[in-house]
DNA sequence: CTTGGATTGACAACCGATTGCATGAGGACT
DNA sequence: AGTCCTCATGCAATCGGTTGTCAATCCAAG
């Protein structure tokens, strides 16, 4: 009933093209192809177009040329701390090129992020998997349709980017080797978390490398209820040193234990991963291994950018390494 | 997976019309309209359609429409956590009804919120601004030209989506003066904010009934780093209980004034709103007065779809009630 | 003053849907 | 059996751009 109003009506490149006193299809060029017209025309139309405050719609572009400057990002977890500054990281790299970007939460679902990825495919010009849960026929058929791009997760014949836990695990165990610990317990997160078996197999080679015994306790959800469930676990195995797989997981155990009546890191050493917000804010602060987030979200958009504007696969990895922030809740080992 | 005919070409309804032997009107129609068709007809088409695999183009349909199933989330800060929940509302609506979010971070900048929502404004059905820090004539300027919903902000004539401070901040109000306090320091935001304007105003109606004495600091950056600027002021006023415009802003407080000696809540109450992750983790733990975040996000994208479809604005409004969290930072009036 | 090569810019055909209008088939009723 | 009405379906225009093709124009050289 409201229809546009009058003055509402959105400007089209066949207004400037009336007002410019040239075809459409000039308008088209002057704005899209600077240089291909005369000086003189294209200035006429660019007056016009700015004096109308034109902006082209983007879905009438996208019909022809089949690029929507959008692209997708699926996340597991948008309440995740983890993925602020990675979401941070991806949405400032991509507005600085003119892209927006297109945000699905799967809340930790297989099928959601199966849906999601199709969803998007359809309309962005690339997508941006983060922690993907799926498996591996899924992704690569995902990225077999549209430029994809993983974030902490590695496939054959798919770009991603990953930080390298490497570096920082071999910090830590370097660190609680030096505090006198002689073993190790590595708490895992999801079962089809990529990144858990990742950090697993750092943990068990740096661990073999400094002689430090390192065994492995169950799964849990990559969160502080999950860790809280694991000190029922970890009291009974008694660890000197826990590696969780994320802080989340390792705060949860610390105040689970903390009511125990276990103290950190007096009775246990505790070690997080990510350095997510408010792993500072514990006491004690947790010892954790930062990821670059925010440098992994901008590398991640780059990546798709490359991929769009057909440059070859260099692929010239720049260094995304973790590091050790040492805080308070390590400590020398206990008698 | 032999169903893949075309490889790589996009299933379009002229594939389906070959198929099913109907016209791309008829598909259309099939697919959009159900029951329009003869069951018939309607079967064979949706059959190959399925048979293809076939996804409508968005931004095939979108043109012809207008309407493009996506909606523009604004903030100011993605990596403010007290978003998350927010967003997190947000898409989920949105996802059920088969929405997608575009979302944007403006960074805490007027410019770049202006450009995004001109921008996403063009293609998305409808805009969700969250924390504005835009005038009102900016604001009123682009609600005109799209269905927008403003989320802790109020504006005449504009739809919006605001959590009711009241309750909760008279709440903490009797609470601290059952504690034996009788005056106490409001640490305000940004300038810009509404909402921080909006909680002094309710802390000030709520004193003033319990006969508390209610002052207000400078401004600060509403985060843990304007919060421990905001130290060396809050040293020198010396109030016995301190509200703070978010927890970010108590948490840094609380951090500096630690490094200064004052304990925290022996020597000064502190509260913050929201109540967001990681503020149970502080040592004194935070008490704060909590929004439904979630909630608030699932209704403002209720809000905007009933815009969308047309639904005359009754807006009965749900209570989106705050509420008081008690935690250890706040304790008796230190004679 | 011609001629010719290089520009400039208009025409029209798309991109993949939606939808008003027209047509034709089939059923019901007289 | 003939007429009318209804309902299903197809035709073609349209949304707002992009782009290949080609005629018209311009300038310099002969």
């Amino acid at each position: 009933m409201d229809e546009d109003k009058s003055p509402g009506r959105t400007v089209t490149i066949y207004d400037i093209a009336r007002i410019a006193g040239v075809s459409p299809s000039t308008v088209s060029r002057a704005l899209t192809r600077p240089g291909r017209l005369s000086p003189k025309t294209e200035e006429r139309v660019r007056d016009a177009a700015t004096r109308l405050n034109y902006h082209a719609n983007p879905m009438a572009r996208a019909l022809p040329t089949g690029k929507t400057s959008m692209i997708g990002l699926i996340v597991s977890d948008v309440t995740n701390p983890v993925f602020f500054d990675l979401v941070h990281g991806v949405e400032s790299a991509a507005r600085r090129d003119g892209y927006t970007l297109l945000l699905t939460n799967t809340d930790e679902s297989m099928s959601v992020e199966s849906v999601s990825a199709r969803q998007l495919s359809r309309v962005a010009d690339g997508l941006l998997l983060v922690s993907s849960r799926l498996n591996d026929t899924d992704i690569a058929q995902i990225a077999q349709s549209k430029p994809t791009v993983l974030v902490n997760r590695e496939l054959d014949g798919v770009r991603s980017v990953v930080v390298d836990a490497e570096y920082g695990i071999g910090e830590a165990i370097r660190y609680i080797a030096g505090l006198g610990h002689t073993s190790l317990l590595y708490l895992p997160g999801p079962e089809r978390s990529w990144m858990s078996e990742h950090r697993w197999e750092c943990i068990q080679q740096k661990a073999a490398w400094a002689r430090i015994q390192a065994r492995r306790g169950p799964s849990h959800a990559p969160t502080i209820d999950g860790g809280r469930e694991a000190a029922a676990y970890v009291r009974e195995q008694g660890p000197s040193v826990v590696f969780a797989y994320n802080d989340l997981m390792a705060i949860g155990l610390m105040q689970e234990l903390a009511v125990a009546g276990i103290s950190t890191p007096q009775d246990m050493s505790l070690i997080g991963f990510d350095d997510i917000f408010g792993s500072d804010f514990t006491t004690p602060a947790l010892t954790t291994i930062a990821s670059p987030l925010f440098d992994a979200g901008q590398l991640a958009f780059q990546r798709i950018r490359a991929m769009l504007d057909g440059q070859p696969g260099i692929e010239t990895a720049p260094p995304l390494s973790t590091r050790l922030i040492v805080r308070g809740s390590t400590g020398p080992r206990h008698a």
